[in-house]
Parts: C-alpha cells; structure tokens; sequence
DNA sequence: TAACTTAGTTAGAGGCTCTAACATTTCGAT
DNA sequence: ATCGAAATGTTAGAGCCTCTAACTAAGTTA
C-alpha cells in the first residue's frame, strides 16, 4: 500500500489520512459536537459510506484525529524544551506555555483530545507520553533519577493549572477576568510558586 | 400560569421546568453531545415538536440547564464560604474546594456550563455572578474595599487552577496523576501559594 | 490469470432537529 | 357566561445525520 495518494478515479489511494486531515480541519471551523462525517466525506469527494472501511464509527474517527493531536503536541513539548539547560524551571515553563499555546492554537482539537482519550487506551497512552516530557524536566528539577511519585505529585499542580488556563482562554473568559500579564508571565510565576524546592 | 405542574391530559402543566429538568438527567447520563431532545421528550411524555414552544432550539434548552447550573454553583459558593470568617484563606479555599466539588457532582452539566456561556450574554453573566463570590472574599483579603483590577488579577491564578482541577478530574486524569493529596489539601495549598500577601 | 482482499459505490433503514398546519385549553375582556 | 386571542399541545413531514447491506472496481498474490 502506498503512502502518497494516487487517485486511480475509483480507490482513492489515501483516504484515511485524508479524512483525518479534513476532519481536523471541520472540528476547527465548527467545534467537535457539529462535526459531521458527511460533511467530511462532501469535502474529501467520496461517498459518505467510505468512510466506514477505515473507521468502525464517527468516534473511532474522532480519536484518530486527537492521536494525532497529541503527537503534535508531543513534538511542541520537545521544540519548547531544547533552547533551555534541562530540569531547570524555565524549561518547565517553557512546556507550560507550549501546553497553553497549543490549545489556543487549535481549541477545537483540544477540547476534543481529552473527551477522546477518556476510556480509551491508545489515547490515553499518547496523552502520557506527552505529559511524559514535562515530568523528565521536573525529575530533573528535583534531582531524581526518575519519574517516581513525587515528580508525579509535583507535576500534577503544574499540569492542573496550565490545563485551566487553557480551557479559560480558549472560552474567552481571560478578557473578562483581567490577566495583567501575558500568558507566559503567567505561567512561569505559578509555575515557581506551585513546584517544592529542588531536593525534595 | 401555575408555577405547579397540572396536567389536563393536553396541556401538561410546567412542560418547560420538567425538560429543563429532564434535559439536565440526561446530560448527566450520556453526556451533552450525545443528548437528544427526542429522548427528553420521550421522557417527559410529549411529542417530540413541543420542546419548540418554550426553546427556540435545541441549544436554547441546553443554555437554559446551563443557567440552572450557574445558579445552583452559585448558592453552594454561598453555603460554602458561610461557616468560615470573610476574607481568610480558609474562606477562599472553601469557595475552591466547592468549585471542584460541584464539577465532580455534576460532570455532564459543568463541561456544558462553560460551553453554553460563550457568545451569550445572559449564562454568561450568571457565570460572572458565580466567579464574584469569590472576588468578594479575595477583596477582603487584600484589604480592598471593592473588586478592583488588583482583585481581579489575583483571583485569576485561583480560577485557572480550580478549574483545570475540575476538568482533569472529570476526565479521569487525577487518577493517572498521583495527587498524593485530597482535593481539599490541594486546592488549600495552591490557594495559599497563589495569591499575594494581603495589603498588595 | 484466477482467486482473494481492499476500498470504493449506491440504496436505504432508522434517528435526529425543526417547521407548518392544526387542535385544545386557558385567559381576559366584555 | 361567552367569545376571541394567546398559549401550548398535536401530527406530518422535510431534510439532515450515522451506519449497514449488497454490490463493484482495483490491487495483490499464488
């Protein structure tokens, strides 16, 4: 099977990707609860059954689209760390504000990831592996060797609080509850109140 | 018009109270994407056209549950901050641990809560009634006599991590994430971390 | 190249939202 | 008391949607 799509006029070559793609793009425009598979289908110029050989339902779709989206995600995380000297609390910031600037860039998507990924395995997997990213900072903050329950409990506050700060801006309750800073301010001053000191 | 329900056999009484009511047990059960206005109707015994004398649509229904749900957050904000004394950090944690609290009892409804407020007015300022509670008891503990910008801006850090506490609970991540602490010890120490010294 | 698999198609069942037209009840003014 | 209007039900149906069944075309493999 072929990666790239090669129309043959009858097989479509790539749909699956396609219908991703198209429906990433759909739940942007229009929220993931007005997502239609037959608007999908209408767009990727196919029939509205086609959809049916690559998924087992509109769900089954859905969740392919926040795969993906954690993945991406995923890759922010790493962008965002690299410019800084690892397990120090700008590089743990620099992931939180990646957090909050991804889900502003794509607030569809991300709502939906994590309705997705609620009682489904594969999803939630993707969703801890990126979480993963900030955790291997925080271990390293607080000089253990590995993610162990106390990282976990020292991340949990931090990812708590850009996970808000997203969901309110991306509902445009930030406007009226006046910041006064900028989102990475923001971030980076809750990020050194709500983490233990080194050492912990 | 009867405020109780007085059913003639054709006209059913409160038709509009019990679908608000109805609506709400069935965004509680399934959810408030999968909820059909079909289904509230079988429930309530009416046709499936009657929803459209006393909701414009659909979304009209929900956004009234919604305002239902702001005002409930509302008295159970009120009863939370009672026994404590105005303007402590004992008073504002309580608000926090009842913000969480209500979104844990009642999953379905908050997530819909903050989706219906966008872009309409009327659900949107009962949410803002529901946020001044707190506003009131921050003000106090910073010696202000009005909720002011400052008041404003320290309160933001709280809502953004009450909040995004709520969600991650709701959607199952708490568990993932070792809290290693109640909601309550959680919400407590975040507050006394976030907020400034009284007098800023 | 025949047989099998994959990935499209059309047709249609059944569910949903919402509207139009009609029916029944209630209410307010006489 | 009664009559007309307003309110609140009803049925019928248009036009969406999801998903399945049955069929068909194209690719793959022995």
């Amino acid at each position: 099977m072929q990666k790239t799509a090669q129309k043959t006029g009858y097989h479509h070559g790539d749909l699956r990707e396609q219908l991703i793609a198209t429906t990433r793009g759909l739940v942007e425009e229009s929220g993931p609860d007005v997502f239609s598979v037959s608007e999908a289908c209408r767009r990727a110029g196919v029939s509205t059954a086609a959809p049916y050989k690559h998924f087992t339902d509109r769900e089954d779709l859905l969740r392919a689209v926040a795969l993906q989206g954690f993945t991406e995600m995923t890759e922010r995380f790493h962008a965002a760390v690299a410019p800084h000297v690892p397990g120090t609390l700008d590089a743990i910031a620099a992931v939180g504000t990646a957090y909050v600037a991804f889900a502003e860039n794509n607030p569809g998507l991300f709502k939906m990831m994590f309705a997705a990924s609620k009682d489904h395995p594969a999803t939630e997997e993707a969703g801890h592996g990126c979480y993963g990213v900030v955790l291997n900072q925080i271990a390293r903050y607080l000089g253990h060797a590995e993610v162990d329950d106390r990282v976990m409990e020292a991340g949990f506050p931090l990812w708590t609080f850009v996970h808000g700060l997203s969901f309110l801006r991306i509902d445009g309750k930030a406007e009226f509850a006046k910041m006064g800073a900028s989102v990475e301010d923001i971030v980076t001053r809750a990020t050194a109140r709500l983490l233990p000191a080194p050492g912990a």
